[in-house]
DNA sequence: CGCCCGGTTGAAACCATTCAATGTCAGTGG
DNA sequence: CCACTGACATTGAATGGTTTCAACCGGGCG
C-alpha cells in the first residue's frame, strides 16, 4: 500500500497524494475544525498531514512500539504509517469518532480526557515522547477516551490493521505491547495515588514533579483547566497554588514551558498529605 | 512439575504433598500470618492451601486466562497451578514480597492497595470472579500493589514461568492477556473519572452501582475505610453517605453483603455532580 | 460480662469551591 | 499606532462541604 486511506472522522483529507518527505509541512493541510461534544470549545483544532512516516530514520525508532524490530527489513510494511502534526487543541481520535489507528507521539503532550454522564470529566493521563495513544482499539470497537494535543504535537498514525500484521510476523512484538500496557495501567494508578490524594498543595507539588522529570528542569506548561481536571480540584485552585509556587521562587513559566527553580522544596511539599 | 514450590514469602507453606481434591479443605493450612509494612494491621491474615487446581472441572474456565485453550489436553501442564482459600484481610502478594505468581480470582473480592511515600494509601482497583491479579508481574520484577482479600476469596495461583510457556505453545493467549491488561486500564480509568470526581454522595452511589452490578441487587459490603481509600474521602464522610443512603430506604447492609432496594434513585444520584 | 472493633453521629475548624472582579497578553481591525 | 476583544490567569470574599476529633453505640467473642 503505498496509499494509505485517509480516516473519515478524526482525520483531515489528505492534501497531497505523493509520499512527501518527512520534514516538510503541508500548509494547505488545515482542514479539520473540531468543535463538539465537549463542553470548553478548543480553540485551535487544525491538523496537518506532514507526510509518510520515515520509520528507517526515526530519530526515537528505538523507543516506539517497534522497537527491537528489523525496521530496515520492514520498511515496506510500514508504508501505511503516517506522520502528523496536531495544533493544540486538535484531536487525535475520540470515543464517537470510527477512526482505527494507534498513535505513536513523537514530540509533544496529548491529554486522554474522559468525561461523566453530567458533564464533568476528567484528565486520565499525559502521553508524551515514545507513547503509545490508542492501544485500547486494538482490543476493542472504540477509543475510551478523546486524545487532545496539549502543546503542538507530532504523532505517527499506526492502522490498526497493522499492527496485526505485524503481531503475526513478529510475535516479540507482544513484549512491547504488554510492556505499553502496563505502563498505562501503572500510570493510571500513579494519577489516582499521587495526584487525587492529600490537599490540593501537595497533588501540585506531585503533578509538577511528574511533568517535569527528575534529571530536566523543565516541562510542559499546563492550562489551569487541565491540571484541575487532573488533579480533580477546581481551576482556581489549580491557580492558587501554582501562583503560590512562583511565588515562592520554586517555579517558573513562560513559552510553553515549565521551569522548576526549587526541585527539593517542591519534594518536601511533595511529601505532605 | 507434579509437586510445585511453595513461595518463600506471601504463601503459607504446603500442608500436603499429595494432590488434593479441589473441594477438600486444608485444615492445618493456616501458616502464614503476616503483619507488616502497613499502618492499619490486618485483621485476619491466613491463608488456606485447597489442593492442586482442577482446571478441567473449573466452573468459570471460560471466564478465565485460559478461555478458549484446550484445557483438556493441557491439564498435566497445567498441574503447577494451585488452589488458594484467603481469609479478609490475608495478601494474596505485595510489592516488596519475591512472589512470582498470578491470580485468577474463583469467588470473593480482591482490593489492590498503593501506599503514598507519607503513609496515605487508595485503594486502586477491586477485582472479582474472573479478574487476575498481578499480571505487571509479567513484564516486571515485582508488584505495583499489595492484594488483600475484601472477604473470604478463592484464588488460583500461576506461576509466571506457566504463563510464558502457555504464551509460546499457544499465542492465542496473547488476546486474553491484552484484553485482561486493558481491562484494568479501563477500571482504573473508571475509578479515576467516576469515584474522585464531584461530591461525596454523587461518588458513593458510583461506588455502589460499580459494587452492585446491573442485574444484580447485591454486592460485596466494604469497611467504610475500604470505600474511604477508594473514593478518596475519609471513613466518617463515608459512612455518613452510606448511613443516609440506609435511612432513605435506598440500600441495606447485612451478612457481608449490600443489597441495593432501590436502583433508579440511586442512579440519579450518580448523574449529580 | 466486658473488651474490642467498626460504624455512627455531633460540633468545630478548615480547606476548596463558587462567583465575580481585575489583570494581562496577544491578536485584530479601524 | 492604538483601542478593542477574547482567552486565561489571578485574586478576593463568602459559602459550604469535608475533615477532624471525640463521643457513643452495638455486636461478636474470649
Amino acid at each position: 500500500m503505498v496509499e494509505p486511506v485517509p480516516p473519515k472522522d478524526e482525520m483531515p483529507v489528505r492534501s497531497r497524494s505523493t509520499a512527501p518527505c518527512i520534514a516538510s509541512r503541508s500548509p494547505d493541510g488545515r482542514l479539520w475544525g473540531v468543535n463538539d461534544v465537549t463542553e470548553r470549545p478548543a480553540r485551535c483544532t487544525d491538523v496537518h498531514w506532514v507526510g509518510r512516516a520515515h520509520c528507517v530514520k526515526c530519530a526515537i525508532r528505538d523507543r516506539v512500539l517497534f522497537a527491537g524490530l528489523p525496521v530496515d527489513e520492514l520498511e515496506p510494511m510500514l508504508r501505511p504509517i503516517d506522520d502528523f502534526e496536531f495544533d493544540p487543541g486538535a484531536r487525535l481520535y475520540q470515543p464517537q469518532g470510527d477512526a482505527d489507528s494507534v498513535f505513536t507521539i513523537r514530540s509533544g503532550t496529548v491529554k486522554l480526557v474522559q468525561y461523566l454522564s453530567n458533564g464533568d470529566y476528567r484528565v486520565v493521563r499525559l502521553l508524551r515522547q515514545g507513547d503509545v495513544a490508542g492501544l485500547e482499539r486494538l482490543v476493542d470497537e472504540s477509543y475510551q477516551h478523546a486524545a487532545v494535543a496539549v502543546d503542538r504535537v507530532c504523532a505517527c498514525r499506526i492502522p490498526v490493521d497493522l499492527v496485526a500484521s505485524l503481531e503475526r510476523a513478529y510475535p516479540s512484538i507482544h513484549q512491547q505491547l504488554m510492556r505499553r500496557w502496563q505502563q498505562a495501567v501503572d500510570t493510571a494508578d500513579r494519577f489516582l495515588t499521587e495526584l487525587t490524594t492529600g490537599s490540593a498543595q501537595a497533588r501540585t507539588a506531585r503533578l509538577l514533579l511528574y511533568l517535569v522529570p527528575p534529571q530536566s528542569v523543565q516541562g510542559p506548561a499546563l492550562h489551569r483547566d487541565d491540571m484541575g481536571a487532573i488533579m480533580g480540584v477546581s481551576p482556581e485552585t489549580a491557580s492558587r497554588m501554582v501562583a503560590d509556587f512562583k511565588r515562592r521562587g520554586w517555579l517558573s513559566e513562560g513559552q510553553g514551558m515549565l521551569r522548576v527553580l526549587d526541585r527539593d522544596a517542591i519534594e518536601r511539599m511533595a511529601r505532605e498529605h
